[in-house]
DNA sequence: GCAAAAGTGTTCGCTCTACACCCATGG
DNA sequence: CCATGGGTGTAGAGCGAACACTTTTGC
């Protein structure tokens, strides 16, 4: 696009004369598992803010979308790619951080705790992960953000299959049913459950069972993605 | 909230200096007729757009959130407050703006084209309705911004009841069923559609009926917003 | 053989869908 | 009395909810 006369390009730079906003994303990194739904968090060094965990987040950098600052602070955490990642709000309150107007872009991500080794992997000696049902408050407004993302979560797990994101790439029906009951916070009928993801015919099991439990072995399964976009081109609910 | 210490305040004058980032909003502002869906529009005077329309919006000033400044674009351009909006999506691809990086928050609104006389009121001269279906190109990439904000309304009408936003106060159930169809692009079964909003009992019936047509006058009814709080404390699913 | 979790069917009520005719008014 | 849109009921199918016992394995 081209920047041409020079009276409206000053226009920019008033701009940023004037109305000095800096603009950051910050990630509500979700993981799970059998004791709960997490979040990925970091101590805050931010006066006054010293003895608070906060959100994983940056500054937008110039040469990037917000979606790509997103991804970047979980990569350079987690070491993580290819994550599924959603956009949720933007936080604009005027005071919400102490040095100055900034402007905040949400987002909530859905990792896989087990199976990815990247807690010694990276930088992340001080990250850690904490149940959502324990954070009572955190830095900034990041317990807001936090509880905007979980709402997001929940009614996106409830509309789309996005549940399998949390949990290992094979897995038992009652894992998956727990993990829904745990995020949703309700209980579920196990035959009405897998009568209707058997209905959806979107996960295929592996041929595999579990090994080395002391009880009747559970079938494993994983998620067929392509049997998915094909068989559900306008979405679905999950009714659950 | 403090700003202490010297040296950690030099960090926003760092990232204005080092991130020149302007952040705008952009309101697509839906109005509904019997002609159809409408989004209010006007004629773009920056390069290279001088010929196409835009949204309305504006830079996010120092002193408010983004919704307030979306409240205010709204406010300024048709003397309407207390208006339906919602915040839908950040923009913040690098080349969006043709002058700099502009992040851009996008929000949609609902107002009633008739019964409100804004037009004579405000410096409109050059604001216009014009039909969704109408609209192939806008300026910047507000058409992309204006079709994301339409799925949104059209996920929020089938899930929440903001329909009326868009009629009169007082209407008929033929005109909510047809903007139900207009907005929606569906076709609705006339008793289906009547049965449910009376299970609903959020319409009442003003106890008026349609003056001066030449058949069996319509009843009309107005939405009754709390009755629609008391009696759907956790939401509903229009499920049309 | 016992403990522990896996796996499996049926009934009931509600909601969605499809569908056609009489009614009230103005001219 | 005719044209126009307003207003109404019913039957069938599919879906969600409730509910209890048998099976398989390790010890």
């Amino acid at each position: 696009m081209a920047k041409t006369e020079g009276n409206i390009n000053t226009w920019l730079d008033q701009i940023h004369n004037k109305y000095k906003t800096a603009v950051s994303v910050d990630c509500v990194i979700f993981g799970y598992d059998e004791t709960g739904l997490k979040v990925l968090l970091i101590p805050c060094d931010m006066p006054p803010f010293e003895n608070k965990l906060s959100l994983l987040g940056d500054i937008v950098h110039p040469n990037e979308t917000t979606d790509q600052a997103a991804h970047r602070v979980l990569y350079k955490r987690t070491g993580l790619d290819d994550i599924y990642m959603e956009q949720v709000q933007v936080f604009s309150d005027l005071n919400r951080h102490p040095l100055g107007r900034v402007i905040t872009v949400s987002y909530y991500s859905l990792i896989k705790i087990n199976g990815n080794s990247f807690m010694e992997l990276k930088d992340n000696h001080s990250l850690q992960w904490k149940n959502v049902s324990e954070i009572n408050e955190l830095a900034f407004d990041h317990k807001i953000i936090m509880d905007t993302c979980l709402e997001r979560l929940r009614k996106n797990l409830r509309e789309h299959p996005i549940g399998f994101k949390l949990l290992p790439p094979v897995f038992t029906l009652q894992q998956l049913q727990t993990l829904y009951e745990m995020v949703l916070g309700v209980e579920l009928d196990k035959r009405n459950f897998r009568r209707k993801l058997s209905h959806l015919q979107i996960l295929k099991p592996t041929g595999d069972s579990q090994k080395d439990v002391s009880h009747r072995p559970a079938k494993l399964y994983y998620f067929d993605q392509m049997e998915y976009e094909e068989r559900n081109i306008n979405g679905f609910s999950f009714g659950l």
